[in-house]
DNA sequence: TGGGTCAATGCAAACGTTTGCACAGGCGAT
DNA sequence: ATCGCCTGTGCAAACGTTTGCATTGACCCA
């Protein structure tokens, strides 16, 4: 490492470090000529200041830490995305790491950016994670942390965080109100893990829209199943099972109704002539299936610009007092050939 | 911030900071007693001791940087899953950067990881990167770099550097070869930008088979494009248009494959039955199109390990006087039915 | 000529660690 | 009794910044 230090920089112009620091500052009180004669120097010996002294003298880094179940799936990835580049703008490096849907390596990736002492963090649930003991530990310390996507299925009182959430329940309205309207009359949905924010709130969303409309939901056909895409094979495969199978299916997610078409595949049924099928987040795959999958699209670089902004409104200062903040950001439905009747 | 300290640990102990330091690491010299008050206390209080403040003092920091092109690719999402699970197993975080696949941005990236006193840096080129200049000014003053997947496309002497990657032209041959033993005749590459080491890798394995074969490369057949789904849309049309278009046509990658799929489709030509459709990566929409793609699983995650491992091997230290290494991941064909003669 | 003001700069402490060296006290060998 | 050694601990410097306060001249006005 050949570093270029403050000192390095005053012992050659013979100033003083503090001098060179406030030079390369804003800050007043130092004269024209040695402010351009230190930052000459220091352009040219290529001086970059030592964020990590910098960070010790402030008590603060420029880091916000992310704290994601699975970085490979689309949706992280594009949540991700969003957030690198709002911090980025605002002079920010982003610390990524992944709980693996697991509760206790969630609580320790927690740790670890607490004692990296990032100056904010950006945490989805794991699917795992039913107590909340580790957030309410971190905020105690004065950690600034915000939630988004998936946060506590019910305002924890005590838990006065921002978080950024997708309207799951309009979006599980819109693609259940589609489906009502196309005229299909059994319709079933594959809902998530229960106790997980977004599926309580798709779930919700799937019934408002049949009562509204007078229709009676079948407790047969809400099944909960999961994430993945086994998940939405073996729901899809129970549906079918039932003497009186549905006509649509509305999977909580893409992942999940993929594996339900590859089981409609396998069966031979025919999408959507026999069943209508549409998932939740519109994933690349979603368009690219045949037929294309009617989605919901979550915006997910627009979620993560949202949370980091959240989170860097509270670094700013000044909101001490505020109490949680929630930023909902719009979903679109998406509808393509999988839900769309024939005639 | 309510932080426990060293010396608060000192003070109610009625030790000195130091002492406190040694008993809590591995030193000698410390009675038994005063290490148990000690753990004691700071496990009551929950001391985490100060990253900042340790890196400071170590001249080093427990941060890998990342700089990839875009987070949001399927393989590069999956490459940082196996960066973060191999960093996290030596204790190190991790910090992810965005190219945009822009030169000018990848080399603000790097600069400001430099200044986050990164302790070595994980980095696959943009597209655009042509010039070296960012990469031999980190290695001089001292940055432990490695590349990944994309790395200078020539040997570049005067840049000694460890790197991580496929090896593109076997799986291009792999390819190319189960193409003609399927006995297409007309076997045509869509190629990736070409100046970038997987293009160029991919372009060379596809040449070597037909050579070896004693077949001729047209070169109408071998057409520039890149790595997009666009790109592979417009490379298809040109394909289709020749006047004797080709019965089987290699992407460089599974997105370019996707787009060239797209515009089969909408001609009305049938796959493998018209002509047959081969990716790379192993994308997971590639397995679900129909007919599913075949392509080249390039173990992503085992590539983001094995760099992380030559990163870390490195920062071990003893390795100063060693060249750059090279590790090469084997990829595997994934024969599926888009290239599957029917009879 | 003395006192004051002001602009420009330096000194030193602080942030929370780690670590080389010094030091105190106990103990055994001579 | 003296010496040396060993064990356990503390002091202080260092890492590279930032910043409150002190210092130095220069200049102006009475």
């Amino acid at each position: 490492m050949s570093d270029v230090t403050l000192k390095d920089l005053a012992g050659r112009l013979g100033l003083s470090a503090s001098t060179v620091s406030r030079a390369l500052g804003e800050h007043p009180g130092i004269s024209e000529s040695t402010r351009a004669r230190v930052r000459t120097l220091a352009k040219q010996l290529g001086y970059r200041p030592n964020l990590v002294a910098q960070s010790l003298q402030n008590q603060r880094t420029t880091i916000i830490g992310v704290i994601v179940p699975e970085i490979r799936h689309d949706y992280f990835a594009s949540v991700i995305s969003g957030v690198e580049e709002a911090a980025y703008q605002a002079g920010y490096a982003v610390m990524i790491c992944q709980s693996q849907e697991n509760a206790v390596r969630e609580a320790e990736q927690l740790r670890a950016l607490i004692a990296q002492r990032a100056a904010g963090i950006l945490l989805s649930l794991s699917r795992e994670t039913a107590a909340y003991g580790h957030l309410r530990e971190a905020l105690r310390t004065g950690t600034v942390l915000t939630l988004f996507d998936r946060v506590p299925a019910e305002l924890d009182p005590g838990l006065s965080v921002d978080m950024a959430v997708t309207d799951d329940a309009d979006g599980a309205y819109a693609v259940t109100a589609h489906l009502c309207a196309q005229g299909y009359a059994r319709i079933a949905h594959l809902a998530g893990p229960p106790g997980i924010s977004v599926s309580e709130g798709r779930k919700e969303g799937y019934l408002r829209a049949l009562r509204e409309r007078g229709r009676l939901a079948r407790p047969e056909y809400l099944l909960d199943a999961g994430f993945t895409e086994a998940d939405g094979e073996s729901g899809m495969r129970a549906l079918l099972d039932l003497p009186e199978p549905p006509d649509a299916v509305f999977a909580v997610n893409d992942p999940a109704a993929v594996g339900a078409f590859c089981v409609l595949r396998e069966r031979g049924l025919r999408i959507p002539h026999d069943v209508a099928l549409a998932g939740f987040s519109n994933n690349p795959v979603s368009g690219l299936l045949a037929p294309p999958l009617t989605t919901v699209d979550q915006n997910p670089v627009e979620v993560g610009c949202k949370a980091a902004g959240l989170l860097l409104s509270r670094l700013k200062g000044g909101l001490e007092n505020i109490p949680g903040r929630v930023a909902v950001i719009r979903s679109e439905l998406v509808i393509r050939a999988s839900t769309l009747r024939a005639g």
